[in-house]
RNA sequence: GGUCUGUUCGUCUAUCGGUUAGGACGCAAGAUUUUCAUUCUUGAAAGAGGGGUUCGACUCCCCUACGGACUACCA
């Protein structure tokens, strides 16, 4: 029984986009499910896309969402190297063996006669011309170092099958196919190129690659047939998308994983979410921790349809990840985004009154702005038709509320609630009433991270009766009768 | 344009010929609640259209419509 052998091959073109981490989990999981290996290969053989850092985003990447590979650049292995422009003398070798086979030929044809090929919808398709040229022509433009590329040879009669793992049996006519270039004029091969010759060599047994290579994998057969190598299996992945229409794309902004991470999702949300963007455990499970996605992993359940990435529900399941988290893991992470508080505020407290609020780390700024940023608000908050409080009321209320904040004995939560509570009796007013003008006086938010009392504790006494008396102030200048 | 491919609630999806078409997010309503929020319950919400095949089709076949990918010396 051969070894399930599976690899994550991106160019270094930048940051990581979510397609292809889920690219990437499903070769992981795939390989780990099965008992393989997970190989990562660096596929740079565009030196004008390169970006310049890209590999190092990639290593990151893979290390933060846990998909570690067993053999790769920094990891090493038995088929190195990983990096494909430190492979030009293979590709070129391999190139060299398929021109003497006849499937594949020279090509000189400048840019302006590969022009004029072009048809009236745009299209170009190579007429193999050169695939004509005697062996005197040929070593004459080489030479007299004439640039060329080696083109692929494909039959121009029968039609090619293969067999995908999600799509099934997909028949091609060979006419409809490309000789597209397998080394460029500048000596580096091209990825339709590389990638067979790589994925042979370094023995992988399942392709795993976005559905854009569905429709050239036919090439890919033909080549490996020239060489008489297996052909690997396939489980091409469709597309994520960003709304029904388009692709999730760079272009678009924030779809690439280290966004997602500065937005403050957890890395194992993400993965986890991304896990479900086009496969599903055949059942209604819907959190899994890396490990168990590898237990339930099953080509089987890959969908054949493109899925709409819904930021909505990722959030709900990052949610689902920060509530299940340790009080100390909270704080650590909520931390950085304490910053600008002031240094009496109760860090802890807030942690625990945040962690079953947020659902994002980032979240957490904005759920701060009522410490903050107090200055001054809508006084028509006070009048709630839900707690049914009036202006008037507040009025009434706020000189009891902020003598008895003066001279309630303990600044903590219970004593202030039993004392609040025991007001609203010889007021005669109902908890809620008070309590939502106590907050709203306090926070000038209808919504916020705490309720009344846990506001009064956050902000300290001084700072407390400073805003209720500045808000009793603001219902009085605005009071009309 | 050609080729390949897809189409179940707004979104992610289950169903592999017989179901009141299920779950999740989101949404709405109600309940609980120590005030914000949580939680709970309930609800609205789907098989693109048309032909077949079949006793019976979301499920199989064909056509149409509408998406998407490819059609580069990019991957």
């Amino acid at each position: 029984m051969k070894e399930i052998r599976t690899r994550f091959a991106p160019s270094p073109t930048g940051f990581m986009h979510i397609g292809n981490l889920r690219t990437a989990l499903y070769a992981y999981l795939f390989a780990k499910k099965n008992g393989g290996k997970f190989v990562l290969r660096i596929e740079d053989t565009d030196r004008e896309r390169l970006v310049e850092n890209a590999v190092e985003t990639i290593y990151n990447t893979l290390k933060l969402a846990g998909l570690q590979h067993d053999e790769g650049p920094d990891a090493g292995g038995l088929f190195g190297p990983y990096v494909q422009s430190e492979r030009r003398e293979i590709y070129y070798k391999y190139a060299q063996q398929l021109i003497e086979s006849g499937n594949a030929y020279y090509c000189f044809c400048s840019k302006e006669r590969l022009e004029t090929l072009t048809d009236e919808s745009g299209n170009r398709r190579y007429d193999k011309h050169c695939l004509h040229l005697s062996r005197e022509e040929i070593n004459r433009n080489l030479a007299a170092g004439i640039p060329y590329v080696i083109r692929q040879n494909v039959p121009i009669e029968g039609s090619s099958t293969f067999n995908d793992l999600v799509f099934g049996e997909i028949t091609v006519d060979n006419r409809e196919l490309h000789d597209n270039v397998l080394i460029k004029s500048d000596g580096y091969p091209t990825y339709n190129f590389a990638n067979i010759v790589d994925d042979h060599l370094m023995q992988i047994s399942h392709v795993l690659r976005g559905m854009e290579y569905l429709s050239s994998t036919p090439n890919y057969n033909l080549l490996y047939n020239a060489f008489g190598w297996d052909i690997p299996e396939y489980i091409h992945l469709p597309h994520i998308m960003r709304d029904k229409q388009h692709k999730l794309s760079k272009r678009y902004g924030d779809a690439n994983f280290e966004d997602f991470l500065e937005k403050g999702f957890l890395p194992e949300a993400i993965i986890n979410y991304v896990a479900l963007l086009g496969w599903n455990p055949k059942n209604d499970r819907e959190k899994f921790t890396l490990s168990e996605l590898v237990d339930a992993f099953d080509i089987a359940g890959i969908s054949k349809s493109a899925a709409v990435f819904d930021e909505i529900k990722l959030r709900w399941l990052n949610s689902q990840y920060i509530q299940e988290m340790s009080l100390e893991e909270f704080e650590k992470r909520a931390d950085a985004y304490y910053e600008n508080l002031p240094s009496e505020v109760d860090r802890s407290l807030l942690s625990r009154l945040l962690q079953p609020r947020i659902a994002v780390f980032s979240d957490i700024l904005e759920k701060l702005t009522f410490i903050t940023g107090f200055d001054g608000y809508d006084i028509a908050l006070l009048e709630d038709k839900n707690s049914k409080t009036t202006l008037g009321m507040a009025i009434t209320v706020l000189p009891e509320v902020i003598k008895l904040s003066e001279n309630v004995l303990v600044w903590e939560n219970e004593a202030l609630f039993e004392a609040y509570n025991s007001l609203t009796e010889t007021l005669g007013i109902k908890r809620k009433q008070l309590l939502w003008i106590v907050r709203i006086s306090l926070t000038g938010q209808a919504s916020t991270p705490c309720g009344a009392t846990e506001a009064c504790v956050l902000l300290g006494r001084k700072e407390s009766v400073r805003r209720l008396q500045y808000s009793l102030q603001k219902c009085l200048e605005n009071y009309v009768k």
